[in-house]
DNA sequence: CGGGCGCTCTCCCTTTTGGGAGATGTCACG
DNA sequence: CGTGACATCTCCCAAAAGGGAGAGCGCCCG
């Protein structure tokens, strides 16, 4: 019977650094005869480890954890496991950062507002091959397809520009000319839409792009 | 035997739009055998209308969630019944936030980075009259209580700069002069120790102050 | 009722920011 | 080997932000 339920239900590894919300995930789990709950983690390292040892059919991943984001976790998951499936189960945190996931490998996107039959719903889609975005985050994520993001040298710069730097001490770290901090401004603003540098602080914060 | 129960046990009330986790929460309380979880809310509304109905020993309560905040809850409910138990548990969202919501009357600020353990032990000392904050919090809170907080102008001239709007702009929007948008943003600066407009967003989003 | 705080306003001066228009070197990808 | 994307740099100019100092007005609290 070990052997008929293991071949039937889909294993479960749950990633989160919240102990209760895990609590509640293993409650709605533990209700579903066709789901297991093999292994929980609460970062990012555990969790590659934990994925190593047990390949589990599906994971549930947080992205903001300690240590190791979710997003690195999925990476290195997906790039020793290309058929690895992973949900996405987080506070929303900007369309960049979901992107970012479904980029990096996630099969779905769920935020944690959602209800127990979503979960469900999306556990089994995903495991049977599929991918599950909801339809607000599918159309935040569009809106955003056609603009052009961000270079790692103008997030950079914008990070600084949170800091409250001016473009002057802003050069003087990076080791370039004020004038080329301007120029990266200046093709910042019209990225992000910007009326000035304060409102792309504020962008770049909401869409995920920086962090606070 | 239900009379007996019903004097000993704990009556508690959790409200958090979060599905999961109140589900979380609640598999940790049906463990105990000293506490019972009387109604579950899912915003401040159904909160402050649970709580006139059923009248908890401790109410769990998240701070952000649609229609009405935690903050206003609790306020609300404080004001009708000066001795309820309210312990804030939340996803850390800056000392004055976390301020805010025990000036309005709560007697606990928790993480839900939290393990069962500390949820438990704040649950019975909150129960028997005590406060409980976690150091972290409480030090991050006692290093802004000398500082001189923003007034309600300045937040709504900070809100607005947060939005990318100039001071001419801002200044037109609250019908006053430019220069005195300036002069607010002279008294901004340097109660939030910041360099910049900028970087006034930015501490004023890590502390609580604006919303993202 | 007096003082303090918050909000408002003004003047002046310096520094910073943002916009426009080019130009060069490098590296990677097809 | 070319073409494009990226990062770098320069010059110019207008607009905005920031810093200092002073002052009037209303309202609430002691």
């Amino acid at each position: 019977m070990t052997l008929s339920r293991q071949s039937e239900s889909i294993r479960i590894l749950t990633v989160d650094d919240h102990q209760l919300l895990r609590e509640g995930i293993a409650a709605v789990l533990e209700s579903q005869s066709d789901m297991v709950l093999v292994a929980q983690a609460t970062n990012g390292h555990e969790a590659v480890e934990a994925f190593r040892r047990l390949r589990p059919d599906v994971t549930l991943m947080d992205l903001r954890m300690p240590d190791m984001s979710g997003i690195e976790a999925i990476t290195t998951i997906r790039a020793e496991f290309p058929e690895a499936r992973i949900v996405v189960l987080t506070t929303y945190a900007g369309d960049a950062q979901a992107a970012a996931a479904l980029k990096a490998g996630a099969s779905g996107y769920l935020l944690k507002n959602l209800v127990r039959k979503e979960l469900l719903e999306t556990i089994r889609a995903v495991h049977s091959g599929k991918r599950r975005v909801p339809p607000e985050i599918a159309t935040e994520i569009a809106e955003h397809v056609a603009d052009d993001e961000l270079t790692a040298r103008e997030i950079e710069v914008l990070r600084r520009v949170a800091a409250g730097k001016s473009n002057k001490l802003i050069a003087a770290e990076l080791d370039i000319s004020e004038g080329t901090v301007k120029t990266h401004m200046k093709s910042i603003l019209p990225k992000l839409a910007a009326a000035d540098r304060t409102h792309a602080v504020t962008i770049a914060l909401k869409r995920g792009i920086l962090d606070l």
